[in-house]
DNA sequence: AAGTCAAGTGTTATACTATAACAATTAAAT
DNA sequence: ATTTAATTGTTATAGTATAACACTTGACTT
């Protein structure tokens, strides 16, 4: 898993997420502008997907320009260089914390309070690609998006939610 | 795989997918209506997933009332009885071929052609229920969608689109 | 330093996807 | 026949995403 939803310094996950992100760009040639950082960092604020309008009213509040493709280009920017997830079944974006090795994004997303765990299986990955090539099939991307309850939500049911 | 791209019957498919729907609808009391029914056979006039609207155009073709509600009631009430799966990366709807049966839809789906090849794969969702419960995780749901090329879009490169 | 070009951003408009809310109709059950 | 619940009609609106073109900025050239 990638973190530990207690006892977890979250002030540390943004900044290793900003250091991936500026060492990422230098070592492509990409810009991280102004507008590409802070939209990170803003999705970083939680382990929560954020959706692009949620985005943009953050920006807007900061006093970014905020018309839409603002938002979906600096969107667009982040899920090209790998430091962002897009999970489809949200329509939502989430900060990836291995944007430094390429990877397949794999989450388990809580029905009750919407944390998202990503996570990595490298046997799952194998037998899809196996199962994908028995059908003549050329592999190119997976969206593995699993829901349910996570532990937290099941200990502290009927609570408010954090 | 649910079928053979090729040497197909798909008169075939679309007749048993009423019949289960019929028994379905039957056995579990839910009512099959007309626009219920001619939802679900539009939607299987092919194994490419149909986008909410284009649905409600073919409707709207037919006389069926042209407002947007109409066709979501149609498509939420396939869902719920499992006659159809929606396939989250696309915003589509595509038609179940094991309807009777309750199960995940994990799908193969071609980026040229846009087909989608429905799979069933017990080792995959017992690995993931595994991962899952590992992290005391309550699984509820799975979103499987993988995406690449299909054995007939890479031997007919370039060719125009069947 | 001025010129050039490409990348990035601003702006307006619009397309696409989905649901809320309430009225009218139909089907089934009494 | 009456009642009731399910379904459908209708209008409006919310939510997600992109097209198109103008403008600005940054980096590279000379």
């Amino acid at each position: 898993m990638v973190f530990d939803q207690h006892d977890h310094n979250h002030n540390a996950c943004i900044k290793q997420a900003l250091a991936t992100a500026e060492t990422l760009c230098l070592e492509q040639g990409q810009r991280l502008t102004k507008v590409r950082r802070r939209a990170l960092e803003l999705i970083w604020e939680s382990h929560r997907p954020l959706g692009a309008y949620q985005l943009l009213a953050k920006l807007a509040d900061e006093g970014f320009n905020s018309a839409p493709p603002t938002v979906y280009r600096a969107l667009d920017f982040l899920l090209s260089t790998g430091l962002i997830h897009k999970v489809e079944s949200m329509n939502a974006y989430l900060g990836c914390a291995h944007a430094d090795k390429p990877h397949k994004g794999y989450f388990l997303i809580c029905d009750d309070c919407h944390i998202v765990m990503e996570f990595d299986y490298q046997d799952i990955h194998a037998s899809l690609e196996n199962k994908a090539m028995t059908q003549g099939f050329a592999l190119r991307s997976e969206t593995i998006e699993l829901t349910g309850v996570c532990q937290d939500c099941q200990t502290h049911e009927g609570e408010t939610k954090e």
